[in-house]
DNA sequence: GTCTATAGACGGATAGAC
DNA sequence: GTCTATCCGTCTATAGAC
């Protein structure tokens, strides 16, 4: 292993610092130079790589997808979709907080998908394939995920009798609205992780029988 | 009335015009001739009203703030608000629901509040100083409000005995979340009022007696 | 207050040496 | 694959005529 640098092949890096800057000041509002004066060559070199600015952010979001479509579960739940493994006799609450807040913390933290998450906040009303990704990731796999999974918690006998979309929907916008804030102002992680705890608590208190 | 411009001085045009590309594209990669175009003067012009691009945004910042201190009920809520008018026997749940839907579409549609929303989407992640307004505006302000009045509604006996801060999250994110989708895909506006309408009467049903 | 003209920096992208 | 040099367009902003 070398250590005068940190890993990846050129064109990784050029995705990885095109990344860094769109999801802070958005694909228009960055230049070439400073994808290259972050990579730490001169921006001619960056057309051996890419052919334009725009194959770079057709890269990214190609990459991305790919990424998605492949290892998040909210994409691929189906109808068939058990409820949680666990959950038939009923749900521990304190377990559920904790691997939900483990998720969310991984979520607010790796270094790509949180990026990837404020391009797409930033780009959501002027590029409509990224519109597109947003909706489909943040709201779309996320609430039919929780969808149906508690519509099989509901025919279990397991939850109160109510439409489960709009269940979904209260069980996860406190959460996404929340993670948005932790990407604006980082230094509020924990007081939203006790806040999670607490809606987590009063969402079961109220729905589960 | 003159018919062949619409109204306002040119240096409130300039901010219009401002507003509508900051809304969209983002401060950065919003040109001065791009304003000015939309206007219809030389960018050179645009120096007459105000010294930088800055200033604009600087302008327009100080506007939209001081309208939303003076017009928001939400900014203003103090602890001594009383319960909201007529809940004190109950609530009208087809009335509320008519209520806020009204609320909602209005600021939807409101020219000003839309895009000033949009704009802060955007630059939530590069300008602390507009982060700090988002926060405020589609967050605090909005908790502390809906806190406020749940607490009423549960000191005056007619909500569960839960916590009210929860309650308000759970009220609020997620009509917070259809807004930024019906801003993203406006086609959506009617599937979201549905199902803003069916989150209303969950909402009722869980929390109050 | 608006215009034309221009300065000077920077944008994306290309040519060609090494 | 990276470099220097360069093209040409656009950027913010200013000067000065009208």
């Amino acid at each position: 292993m070398k250590s005068d640098e940190k890993l990846g092949s050129t064109k990784e890096q050029i995705l990885e610092a095109a990344l860094d800057l769109f999801s802070v000041r958005g694909f228009e509002a960055t230049s070439i130079s400073q994808i290259a004066d972050a990579v730490g060559i001169r921006k001619a070199s960056l057309y051996s790589h890419f052919a334009s600015k725009q194959e770079i952010l057709d890269t990214l979001v190609e990459v991305v997808t790919k990424e998605y479509d492949s290892h998040s579960i909210f994409g691929k739940v189906k109808a068939e979709t058990p409820v949680l493994p666990g959950a038939e006799n009923g749900i521990d609450v304190d377990a559920l907080v904790a691997q939900v807040i483990g998720q969310i913390r991984y979520s607010l933290h790796d270094p790509v998908i949180s990026k990837v998450r404020k391009m797409l906040m930033i780009e959501q009303f002027q590029n409509e394939q990224l519109a597109g990704i947003q909706t489909k990731q943040s709201y779309t796999d996320i609430t039919r995920f929780f969808t149906i999974i508690f519509s099989r918690m509901k025919e279990a006998g397991l939850v109160r009798d109510v439409d489960p979309e709009i269940m979904a929907v209260h069980f996860s916008t406190p959460i996404s609205v929340w993670m948005n804030l932790c990407d604006r102002e980082p230094d509020r992680e924990e007081e939203v992780m006790a806040l999670i705890d607490k809606h987590i608590k009063q969402f079961y208190s109220l729905y589960f029988l």
